[in-house]
Parts: structure tokens; C-alpha cells; sequence
DNA sequence: TTGATAAACGTTACTCTATAACATATCAAC
DNA sequence: GTTGATATGTTATAGAGTAACGTTTATCAA
């Protein structure tokens, strides 16, 4: 089994990825006048770290040993909100979190889950539903779409 | 690519849905030589009889009053079965399972759930993630393509 | 500046979803 | 009939998510 990759499929500027997510977040919510405060800040943060989905739970424990929190509702208060305006993906999956790679940009996100290294990247497959959703006269609010399988890197280590 | 016109809103004979399901079931099972055990079969019916999603333990709770078992696992380990051989797919944005429109045949299954009325339509949607997995070197294995919204009946009926 | 209002946080307690682990039973094949 | 694989029964617990309440903090208008 290979170890746990960090980063996305891509190497890539990562800390960039931090940086930019962050100030992005930031821009928007002073131009919308929401607040973009200390926990969601920081929820936000922890999930740039790793291009991996992060359970609630996961990041409640990281709140909790940096003295932001220490209950189940101050995660998923931050979880809502930062899902809500479009920086965090919610992947059902895996019942877990990840930052949005396109943050800004509205799209529907479709994933792609690496079952050995957990690394997940996102994509923006627009509307696969949208043929049979029209066939069918139904109308799509929100869509899921996420395949799990092998990233190229562990399609290598784990013949 | 034509689209085909998804299962579960329109008109259709429904007493022929769950007698093909479990037939169909019976047969794959006998040639595969694997047992469709009385919870399992039960779980298959229940599903059947609802284009819907039923949760593990609304299932649960049919059984117990039936007298085919009373703990989770044994309503999982149905579903597990039922799953794996593709009898029943699992709604991830529900956490809730449901009978396969379309036994027997393989396909990347994709849903189209009703936010008003709770119906789930089935789709055979085919490899919506193909083109982006192939562009990133990854191997899929499963798929989840699931769309949240409003079905044709709630569209009139709530406006 | 103050007071009203909305937004956000903190906590308790709970529900729903899911699985690990172990014991028992059933069935097929040798 | 013993063995090995498959399936069930049960206990216990882990993991995910939310309702409801009170307190605090920010925002904005008078």
C-alpha cells in the first residue's frame, strides 16, 4: 500500500493553493458583507492543507486542541457556511469535506477519489445529469458526482 | 448519445417491478450459485415496493416486526449483499438504498431524487466522469452521479 | 452612544447511520 | 460425520449529524 499522498494528482505550488483559497474567501465575504470569522477561517485553512477530504469530526479535533472549539455543531456551523458560499465541497461518499479547487467560479464539482492514497481531485464536469434529467422533466438543483478508484500515482506503486 | 427516459415518475405496472425484481434475483443467485436467503429476499421486496429510498433502519424496523431479525447488522449485511450483486444501489446523499430499476444489466447508475415527494428515478447514465478521469491517468471504479431536485409531478404541483 | 436586531458561538443532549467482534447455526463436499 | 465456508444472532460501540437553548458579538439606525 503507498503512502498517504498530500498533494493533488498534479505536483503543484502548494502553499499557494492556502494563500489563495484563504484570500479568496476573504475578498468575497467582505464584498458580500458576511463574516469570515476565526473558526471558519480556520475550517477553511485545514481543509486547504491536504487535497483530501476531512471528516467533521477530523477538524472538530483540531478546533477543539487549538481552543476554537470543542463541540460538534461549531464544525458544522463552519462546514455550512463555507459549503454554503461555495469553498467547501461535501464529498457523500465518504461522508467528509474538501476545499473547493475553484473557488470563485461557479460550477458543479464532480470528484475523483483515490481509494490507497486518499488523495481527491476535483473537476468541472458540467451537468452529466442534464440529458436524462430534461428526458424526465426534472428539474436538478444540486448534483453529486464522484467516482473512487486509482490515482495515476497508485495505479504505478500498487500493480 | 440518447438519452433513456429515467425509471420511478411515470405510470407503468409496478406489481410487475418487484415480481421481475425477485425473479430476477432468483435467477442470478441460482446461477451463480450464492443464496437469496429469506432477509435477503425480504430486504429486495421492501426495497420494491417503493421507488423510493429507504434507510437501513426503516428496513430495519419492517423486519423486526416480521420477526427476521431485530439487530442492524442484519439489515446491513442484506443490503450488502444486495448491493454488491447489484440488486440495490446506495443513495449517498441520503445514506438510504434502493432497489435497481435495471437487474441484471450492467451499468454506471445514475439518480434523479425528488426533494418534495421523496421519489428517486434510475437513470443509466454512462461514465459521465470518463472524460476528466481519463485526462488525469485515473482508473475508475465506481461511480456515484446522483441529482437533487424536483420531479415533473412536484413542478406543477408546487410552484 | 446607545439601544435594537441579527448573526455567530457554546453547550447539552439526542438521533440516525454504521461496523467490530464474537457466538451460533446451516449447508455442501469430502 | 467432520471440515470449511456461508449465513445469522447479539452485544457493544463508533461515527455522523442536528435540535434546542442560552450567551455573546457584530451591525446599524436613532
Amino acid at each position: 500500500m503507498s503512502a498517504k499522498q498530500p498533494l493533488g494528482f498534479d505536483a503543484h505550488d502548494h502553499s499557494a493553493c492556502i494563500t489563495d483559497g484563504v484570500a479568496a474567501a476573504d475578498d468575497y465575504c467582505t464584498r458580500l458583507g458576511v463574516q469570515l470569522t476565526p473558526v471558519r477561517r480556520r475550517v477553511l485553512e485545514i481543509l486547504l492543507e491536504a487535497h483530501r477530504a476531512r471528516g467533521a469530526y477530523e477538524i472538530l479535533d483540531i478546533l477543539r486542541a487549538e481552543g476554537l472549539g470543542a463541540q460538534p455543531p461549531v464544525a458544522y456551523r463552519a462546514l455550512d457556511f463555507l459549503t454554503k458560499h461555495g469553498f467547501v465541497h461535501k464529498i457523500e461518499r465518504l461522508n467528509a469535506f474538501i476545499a473547493c479547487a475553484h473557488p470563485g467560479q461557479s460550477h458543479a464539482a464532480a470528484f475523483l477519489i483515490c481509494r490507497s492514497c486518499e488523495a481527491v481531485a476535483e473537476s468541472m464536469g458540467q451537468g452529466a445529469l442534464d440529458g436524462p434529467a430534461a428526458a424526465a422533466g426534472f428539474q436538478i438543483e444540486s448534483e453529486v458526482m464522484e467516482a473512487e478508484g486509482l490515482c495515476p500515482k497508485c495505479r504505478e506503486d500498487t500493480p
